[in-house]
DNA sequence: ATATCGATTATCT
DNA sequence: GATAATCGATATG
């Protein structure tokens, strides 16, 4: 296949189970540059994930796991790849993936996305009129709105297998090289929150909101 | 540009 | 009864 048709027509494929079945860090670092895809009808929207943050389970006080298994967050002690979804401030909804195996929580947040197509779709889920690139920015950028975006909520989308096309709600990859990566501290937490667990496509327009001001932990480790 | 605040409810103590 | 992995609006430099 030549370059020109790979960029036209990009052969897309779901991740596998086992991508999902390591630790947080891991899968947090390498679904930068992934694809979120949501399926209904014929139409589809699809996103570049360019900011997520990990949470490592029920040692990490400031992970929804760290209160042990309960209805709200059975999914995370499940097996690996399904969709977590709260509701938060009485107004939002928050996608994770589950990661490691049964029995031991660990997740993935999906914090910013950069939307690829389907656009018009978000901006009305969001109940934003496209009028210049500003607007572009505020249809998957933070937590909340991607949610939006996409139109997730807890009793369509909790506990949905991110591995199956057939969900409607799926992880893709596309081959497409990723950027320079860059980790900081988790954003909007009280408890561990100096933990470097975010991470981030760096200088990418669409991540989320105010760069937090303490010094940015450059490079990719962990 | 950054800072502060209210909204609104499921979940946990 | 208090809290929360947020957002949008308003206030201020």
């Amino acid at each position: 296949m030549t370059l020109d048709r790979a960029l036209s027509h990009p052969s897309i494929h779901p991740l596998d189970r086992s991508f999902f079945a390591r630790g947080a860090r891991r899968v947090a670092r390498e679904l930068l540059g992934k694809l979120l895809i949501r399926d209904v009808g014929k139409l589809r929207l699809s996103a570049r994930i360019v900011e997520v943050e990990a949470y490592l389970g029920e040692s990490d006080p400031a992970a929804h796991a760290a209160a042990g298994n309960t209805t709200r967050n059975s999914v995370l002690f499940g097996p690996p790849g399904y969709a977590y979804v709260y509701f938060i401030y009485g107004n939002h909804y928050c996608l994770n993936v589950s990661c490691e195996r049964e029995g031991k929580a660990g997740s993935v947040l999906f914090r910013a996305l950069e939307p690829l197509r389907g656009i018009e779709a978000m901006a009305r889920a969001r109940g934003i009129t496209l009028e210049g690139p500003r607007d572009l920015l505020r249809l998957t950028t933070g937590p909340g709105r991607l949610a939006e975006a996409f139109g997730i909520t807890r009793a369509r989308d909790n506990g949905c297998d991110l591995t199956s096309p057939a969900s409607g709600l799926w992880i893709a990859e596309d081959g497409v090289f990723t950027a320079r990566i860059q980790i900081t501290p988790r954003i909007g937490i009280r408890k561990a929150a100096d933990l470097p667990l975010r991470y981030l496509l760096a200088g990418n327009p669409f991540v989320s909101r105010p760069r937090p001001s303490k010094p940015a932990l450059r490079g990719a480790r962990a």
